[in-house]
RNA sequence: GCGGACGUGGCGGAACCGGUAGACGCAGCGGACUUAAAAUCCGUUUCCCGCAAGGGAGUAGGGGUUCGACUCCCCUCGUCCGCACCA
């Protein structure tokens, strides 16, 4: 029999929490604060096991700061505007809107289901306009601080959800959402000046301690700073100069060719009067910079005719049109040197150009150093290069940078590989850009009183292309500033930028402003953040924009939103595939006793792949409904966090759950069974000997270490240590003096470590034990140092490195003590045998090693 | 190609700063309770030799530093992740 129905007792406490305002959010200057805060969710129908995780682990954070005294700021929203809802309007018929809305209801009651301790009273969704209105208000500040442009740039164009995509959206040439081949478009878009604040952002980051490496690693290779040195070539026979940039200065005099990019100005300006040119760039327009092209790698150039001159040696070099030319990188040309760049090598060969070695590598002669087939990128020191001759690179860099500098032909410059971010979107579902184009006034900011300007609900989606451009009505408006008529900008923000303020928006979320001083004085920045790691670069880098840019607004004056990041693993559950790979759910699948997996409806034999993340095409998706309606919210939350660190991938088993809802049970029955005899709350605890002694250091142990884990985020271990308390507990005997009393607090040591973990069964458990106060009000325990060190220690003895008795001495022992017993025990005698013993090494408490 | 992380029993993993490798859980095996099953409890479980005491091997593979290496260094192999013609 159960000594504990879950069924009744979770949502039991949970009312009570609610009731009581446990975990509503109130300023309190006096107190410290935790502001603890996991990735808000896109509203896509039902929670998954992702976000079971993610939130498990951000509630045991939450609930441990607030055990520890912090006021603690724990708050959900939903990250609400997006393209899936108007996919799901047409193949539904909803309408984004409602279909939104019933999925944050379905979502809002899962999540209740958990039992986190948020603050549901401070929940935002981004596509209400009370979200939205303040970010229209924010826009036009950015326009009015410079942080926002309009400008006709390249874009990438995803053919199938019929928009432009940041270039962070673009996945290996392929849309983030679509998976469609990304085209290269000309469009004019509206675009947030990130590259403004790119060294910033990339300096930043070594001040974030509290962030995972890799995040950091991430996010600078992203932004991408390369410093080098802008050069200008004139061109022979026109009055115009070529600017081109290149980190790798020093061999200049290899220089062989120019390659412009088939997207540069003045490729467009030959091809008017080259039809073979505008055929080749039309070529290369096609395969552009879609996966084949980078896969085939294969250089291909047009040569223009056109000259340059080398700036040195006045050399004549051809300028070629190249098809592995960026022109989002630097000036869109470089200058080829194929001895020292394997590209411009390849390139090179296709078209018998000059490979002209100037590095030559240390310890190597420049008469026997040629290059062939492989570009030599090293150290090195410089030959056939006139006055840098025998200089090493980075002097050469130094002495070209100076010298183009002082005649004016070169600059010093840093390039980023960071583009600015483009953020209109032709889509419905977003916020709407709060401008008027006026054909007399031009670009007209929407005054503030006007807004928020509303999406309108009637909007035909059936149609291809951008719905508010097609709307009827809606885009028409009077100019705000001559009255005459004009248009509303018919693109919406990307909604990316719905989730780079809404951290913010939580301080005070009902304002009627975008954010408050005061409010976001006392909490922020973010202590925690928690969240998958596919948002390493995008939502984090943005966000990290965002507060500059509201910093720059006078909105606040900090820089960074997230002084924790957490980063998890994410769930996977392994695959099931029939012979022709068709892909089975777990539960068509029989995995007999006999070691054979078969198909339930079939008997045919069944592949079982390794642990993949979840998803409805691979049919391995758990419902987090289904397991917290069958075993309940404390046991999904503790499998969670039990099997894996958290940083990494936890694989879902039937058998884990299991185990998870085992514990539950075992906990519940060993203080069910224990509390009718134990003295009151309160009792101070009596002295211990013996094995109440040994329990008692157990527990202290325990506290300690778990404390520690938690801060570390080492939460399997954390649940390793409270198996090991349990198995203690249940080991106990009761019977020596005081031992009731030890247990006690052995009990209440053990609920109030799971109380983060397992909230409802802490209750539930802590007013079993006799508590008429709420866990979640409950401090949490503090260890005492006496009890957590052992007074006795188990030291190992080693005769030459290999263990051959171990020896149990009182904590501290001197070390002739501890030399003495070692060499006295026998094991350890009969291992030296007859050999002089030549060197003893004793680590206090640690080890004795026996040389000889 | 570049950058990063990782490789430990049948499985997930633990081992903190270089000091008892395999904590804890899962699965397995043996037993108790039961008419039976479930649940629960007890024992056992890295491999090899041995009745045992004990001995030997062992953290992807090879080498090195050290009294002592899963941990540090070098090389090789493998897996995963990110970026990818970035001048």
């Amino acid at each position: 029999m159960d000594h504990y129905d879950f069924r009744e007792a979770e949502p039991r406490w949970r009312k009570v929490w609610e009731e009581r305002g446990t975990f509503r959010a109130v300023e309190a200057r006096d107190r410290p604060k935790a502001y603890v805060l996991e990735m808000f969710p896109y509203p896509s129908g039902r929670i998954h096991m992702g976000h079971v995780r993610n939130y498990a682990m951000g509630d045991l954070v939450a609930r441990y700061k607030r055990a520890r005294g912090f006021n603690v700021l724990h708050p959900m929203g939903w990250d609400a505007f997006g393209l899936p809802a108007e996919n799901a309007a047409m193949e539904q018929g909803v309408h984004p809107r409602e279909w939104t809305l019933e999925n944050i209801a379905t979502m809002r009651r899962q999540l209740m289901s958990m039992g986190l301790s948020l603050d549901w009273s401070r929940e935002i969704t981004t596509c209400l306009p009370d979200y939205y209105r303040h970010q229209q208000k924010l826009f036009l500040d950015f326009l009015e601080a410079g942080l926002v442009d309009r400008r006709e740039t390249w874009v990438n164009w995803d053919p199938v959800d019929l928009t432009v995509l940041a270039n962070e959206q673009v996945i290996e040439g392929r849309g983030w959402r679509s998976g469609a081949p990304v085209e290269k478009r000309r469009l004019n878009q509206w675009v947030l000046r990130i590259t403004a604040y790119a060294d910033e952002l990339t300096d930043a980051l070594a001040g974030l301690e509290r962030w995972p490496e890799k995040v950091r690693v991430m996010q600078t290779n992203w932004i991408g700073r390369s410093e080098g040195l802008k050069m200008l070539f004139e061109i022979a026979g026109m009055d115009r100069r070529l600017e081109v940039f290149t980190t790798r200065h020093d061999t200049i005099f290899g220089a062989s060719f120019m390659a412009l990019s088939p997207e540069h100005p003045l490729s467009a300006e030959l091809a008017d009067e080259s039809p073979g040119l505008a055929r080749f760039i039309e070529e290369c327009r096609r395969t552009g910079t879609g996966e084949e092209a980078i896969e085939r790698a294969e250089k291909k150039g047009f040569d223009t005719g056109l000259k340059v001159i080398h700036p040195f040696d006045g050399r004549e070099l051809p300028v070629f049109v190249a098809n592995f030319v960026l022109m989002d990188y630097g000036s869109g040309a470089i200058f080829g040197c194929p001895a020292h760049d394997q590209r411009d090598l390849e390139f090179a060969n296709a078209y018998d150009l000059d490979v002209i070695p100037v590095v030559v590598p240390h310890g190597r002669e420049p008469a026997g150093f040629a290059v062939t087939s492989e570009a030599f990128r090293g150290d090195g020191r410089l030959a056939n290069s006139d006055f840098l001759d025998g200089l090493p690179v980075e002097e050469a860099k130094e002495a070209v940078a100076s010298r183009m500098e002082a005649d004016g032909t070169g600059k010093r410059t840093v390039n980023y590989r960071l583009r600015d971010w483009g953020v209109s979107r032709q889509r419905y579902w977003g916020c709407p850009i709060p401008v008027i184009h006026c054909a007399a006034c031009g670009i007209v900011p929407v005054p503030e009183g006007d807004l928020p300007v509303r999406l309108p609900d009637d909007v035909d989606l059936e149609r291809p292309g951008n719905p508010l451009d097609h709307h009827p009505r809606w885009k028409h408006a009077a100019c705000p500033r001559c009255g005459a008529g004009a248009l509303r900008d018919t693109d919406t923000l990307d909604t990316f930028v719905d989730s780079s303020w809404y951290f913010l928006r939580f301080c005070s979320p009902a304002a009627g402003e975008p954010v408050t001083r005061e409010a976001i004085d006392y909490w922020m920045p973010v202590d925690q953040y928690i969240g998958g790691i596919e948002h390493a670069v995008l939502h984090l880098l943005y966000s990290r924009f965002f507060t500059r840019a509201l910093r720059r607004c006078g909105y606040l004056d900090f820089d960074e939103p997230f002084s924790g990041l957490f980063t998890q693993g994410m769930v996977g559950h392994e695959t099931y595939r029939l012979a022709d790979g068709r892909y089975l759910e777990p539960k068509d699948v029989d995995k007999g006793g006999d070691g054979v997996i078969r198909a339930i409806a079939s008997g045919e034999a069944v592949a079982v792949g390794r642990s993949e993340k979840m998803s409805k095409s691979r049919k391995n998706v758990v419902d987090p409904e289904t397991i917290i309606r069958d075993f309940g919210a404390d046991t999904a939350r503790w499998f969670m966090l039990s099997d894996s660190p958290p940083d990494r991938g936890l694989e879902w088993t039937d058998s884990g759950i299991a185990g998870a809802h085992r514990f539950v049970q075992r906990v519940a029955r060993l203080i069910v069974e224990a509390a009718g005899g134990l003295p009151p709350p309160g009792t101070p605890v009596p002295a211990a000997s013996g094995p109440a002694l040994l329990l008692r250091q157990t527990v202290h142990r325990t506290i300690d270490g778990i404390t520690g884990d938690i801060e570390r985020f080492h939460f399997n271990r954390a649940v390793a240590r409270i198996h090991e308390l349990a198995n203690a507990i249940a080991e106990f005997e009761t019977g020596t003096p005081g031992g009731l009393g030890v247990l006690r607090e052995a009990l209440e040591a053990l609920v109030c470590l799971i109380g983060p973990m397992m909230p409802h069964l802490g209750e539930e458990m802590w007013r079993t034990l006799g508590h008429d106060t709420l866990l979640a009000d409950t401090p949490w325990p503090e260890a005492e140092r006496a009890l957590a060190l052992a007074d006795t220690v188990t030291i190992p003895v080693q005769v030459n490195g290999r263990l051959r008795a171990r020896l149990d001495m009182p904590r501290d022992a001197a070390n002739d003590n501890v030399e003495a017993a070692a060499l006295s025990e026998e094991n350890v005698r009969r291992a030296i045998g007859e050999r002089p013993v030549r060197k003893v090494i004793v680590v206090p408490n640690r080890i004795v090693n026996i040389v000889v």
